[in-house]
DNA sequence: TTGTACGCGTTATCAA
DNA sequence: TTGATAACGCGTACAA
């Protein structure tokens, strides 16, 4: 059997709610029992009943994650991502990979706090009254549950300008679009709308897919463009993973002959092929603005709607200034 | 605040260890009572409190599963169907995509009463004495632990002797090998020894890793070998995949010109750009037997310490019979 | 500053 | 067949 408060309270000379406070930092109890206490404990290898501390607190200090498209690699990185990000917070995250209907009926048998979940899984029970926050959604209007999104209109415009300012005034931009994935759509639309803020033609070219090799057969057309572009903005990192792909195959070279951004900032960038600049708000600071977000929502009912979080691009070497004799082509 | 067992009492005019012993499907309460009592329940909305059962219980019903690796599709695949496998079961299953040693550091907070672990992360911390079971690691010979693995040998054997039953002799391997993967090991060991019993030659080609890019490039070395094959067992999806891509874009027919094999058996295997017959328990089986393993493990001390499962050829589209021209290449 | 005693929601043991 | 009641390990008023 595991060692319990009685156990070192005996083994100090103390009485076990002594212990107790001692345990919970309580200012109640003088320092040096408290040392003393505290020393006992992990002599004796004690481990708190996690059990019993909820059932008299009424709190788990674990909130749950529903992630049920397991598909994805830049979700697969959130979703570490935000595991690591609880690791310096009180609370434990456990991670569901079924069904929102069924993940949230588990969610509630172990009693969380709060819960996370991504924009996909909207057909999600929002009669529940378990504190929740959304990745990814902030198409709608009226909810009632934080949302935490990236600013995907600033990120388009970022990624343009950056390339207009290499000298490129054709970019085109390659994903998915007209579907009812709220998120891709507005990618296009910050693209289209940075392109027309600076005076330049869109572009784009619709994938059937968010899967590499939807990137890699959408860039046979972006090359038939009519004014044939120097630069592509990819709309996720699988996407420009086949586009990066595809041009190598074709022999044009990344950035000489052309320049790839990528939408989504994650690690992975950096050790594709040629090494990709992308665009998009830095995983580990998503991670981080959500974990953050569930537990303010936790602990102070506080509703603060929609937070978007501020893109940041970072340079690799898929991007550069473009080349003069490109246009023989 | 949440309805309790005392609250059931009340309405229903029992004691409340009346109304537990209802709950548990007691046989020591009357059939009238238990289904009164179990109506009230339902009525009132009762969700039965976790915490204060496993305070008493000294047992949690919850097992974890260690995922470290996020990346590899077919253990996504499998991490869903251990999920689901367990729905139909008492227990429950609490997912970590963390470090092993952090992982169990939540499952202790949590009181696991097992874990489930794969072969990859063998930097677990076996001194724990939190039932284990592992899944793909027969190698090792001294182990204190269940594992389950698939019968890598006989699954070769079995995609081999059903190309050359199709008429195939030149069989290629295209996978990773030699290094300190010991299941990628098994695999073309099993290969090779199906190929010499059969009294065919050796034609693996080595992959550089694990990837659907591993498997596109290798294609290319597939046919330079002097007697070019005729068919190709891929190592995993992600690089039959990438074979099957190559293929396309080289104008090699399959299963016309050139057979495909995949090794594992995920559903994803009908969905390629031509369904992929393949070799390799499925992955339903697979949770199953695993799912099954922890159980038993947790519930009766025993070890039955290495259980190896029979594949299954699933015959699709990518393999056919050897045709007669294709020499004349 | 420390100790006593109660309650959290359940299960399990014993009496009735 | 049912009902009291004692745990389970911990937090916390309240008393000392």
């Amino acid at each position: 059997m595991s060692v319990t408060i009685k156990d070192i309270a005996k083994e100090a000379n103390v009485s076990y709610s002594t212990v107790s406070k001692a345990l919970n930092n309580s200012p109640l109890v003088k320092e040096v029992t408290k040392q003393k206490i505290l020393r006992v404990a992990k002599e004796m290898g004690y481990e708190p009943n996690l059990a019993a501390k909820q059932l008299v607190r009424k709190k788990t200090d674990v909130v749950g994650l529903i992630w049920p498209t397991i598909e994805r690699i830049v979700l697969a990185t959130l979703v570490t991502n935000i595991s690591k990000a609880f690791e310096s917070t009180r609370y434990s995250m456990i991670l569901s990979v079924d069904s929102a209907e069924t993940a949230i009926e588990t969610f509630k048998k172990f009693q969380v706090d709060g819960m996370i979940v991504f924009a996909e899984s909207e057909n999600m029970i929002p009669e529940e009254n378990i504190p929740l926050v959304a990745y990814g959604v902030s198409g709608k209007s009226e909810v009632t549950y934080p949302i935490i999104d990236a600013n995907h209109e600033q990120a388009m415009d970022q990624a343009v300008e950056y390339l207009y300012n290499l000298g490129h005034q054709n970019i085109a931009y390659v994903g998915l679009m007209n579907t009812d994935d709220a998120l891709q759509n507005e990618k296009v639309e910050g693209y289209k709308k940075a392109m027309r803020k600076i005076g330049l033609t869109d572009q784009s070219i619709a994938t059937n897919g968010l899967d590499w090799f939807d990137g890699y057969l959408a860039v046979d057309n972006v090359l038939h463009i009519e004014q044939r572009p120097t630069a592509i903005i990819g709309g996720s990192y699988d996407i420009s993973s086949g586009i990066l792909r595809a041009l190598q195959e074709k022999g044009i070279s990344v950035p000489e002959d052309l320049s790839l951004i990528s939408y989504d900032n994650i690690p992975q960038m950096e050790t594709t092929e040629i090494p990709m600049t992308c665009i998009g708000v830095p995983v580990d600071e998503l991670a981080e603005e959500i974990v953050h977000a569930i537990i303010e929502r936790v602990e102070s009912e506080e509703i603060n709607v929609v937070k978007k979080l501020n893109p940041t691009l970072t340079e690799r070497q898929s991007a550069g200034p473009v080349s003069e004799d490109v246009t023989s082509n």
